[in-house]
DNA sequence: ATAACATATTGACATTTATCGATATGAAAC
DNA sequence: GTTTCATATCGATAAATGTCAATATGTTAT
């Protein structure tokens, strides 16, 4: 059962202190990696880096406009998390014990 | 500003497979350590340091009873960690751009 | 007091992760 | 086609993290 690897691979997103500003940057909308990149204080090559790690999560989705790359926050993505901590931290003492 | 360090801390509580995995269990109900152990294969050295993470991110509970811990899904951390996500993941493309 | 037990802490080690500079890729401008 | 620009990938390194065995701490039973 890999369910947890899956999950904790997805909530990784979540850990670092450089993707969560990067979240918080793209609270205003959609942002080009440049203009990421100018208000961050890493190196490009770590950024690509945090964006991948986002975009593979789901969180952010990425959009190619020729040489530019756009990042926004993914609804879809956003609810999935969403759903997700709900489940994990929901209390169900009926739960079955079942042998996953 | 370290507010992105202190909910990136936090949010690490749901970053890995054994914790995901304990946390499921607590879904059941309260459970000793004894019997989370027994359950997840891991060391018992192991399982206190993940069961450390959990408690100081908030969402897990302990409950000393003489030798034994009791360990529970903290409702009140989980609303927290709810209202993070929401935070995190809002999209709101009039928030100013404060320097923060 | 001593023994047995449950959990926490320590120290060591392996793996993962974040980071950077250098280089590669690919697209637009000349 | 060559240059310029934006982004991705690679390779190396340092820091953080997960893991265990051994030991310490604190609690109950004898």
């Amino acid at each position: 059962m890999d369910k947890y690897k899956k999950n904790a691979k997805i909530l990784k997103a979540f850990c670092d202190e450089q993707r969560l500003a990067i979240l918080e940057l793209l609270q205003e909308g959609e942002k080009c990696a440049c203009e990421l990149l100018d208000k961050l204080d890493i190196s490009q090559s770590t950024l690509s880096h945090h964006m991948k790690i986002l975009c593979d999560s789901g969180i952010v989705a990425g959009r190619k406009d020729g040489k530019w790359m756009h990042y926004s926050i993914s609804e879809s993505g956003a609810e999935h998390v969403k759903k997700l901590i709900n489940e994990i931290t929901m209390v169900n003492p009926n739960k079955p014990n079942r042998c996953s």
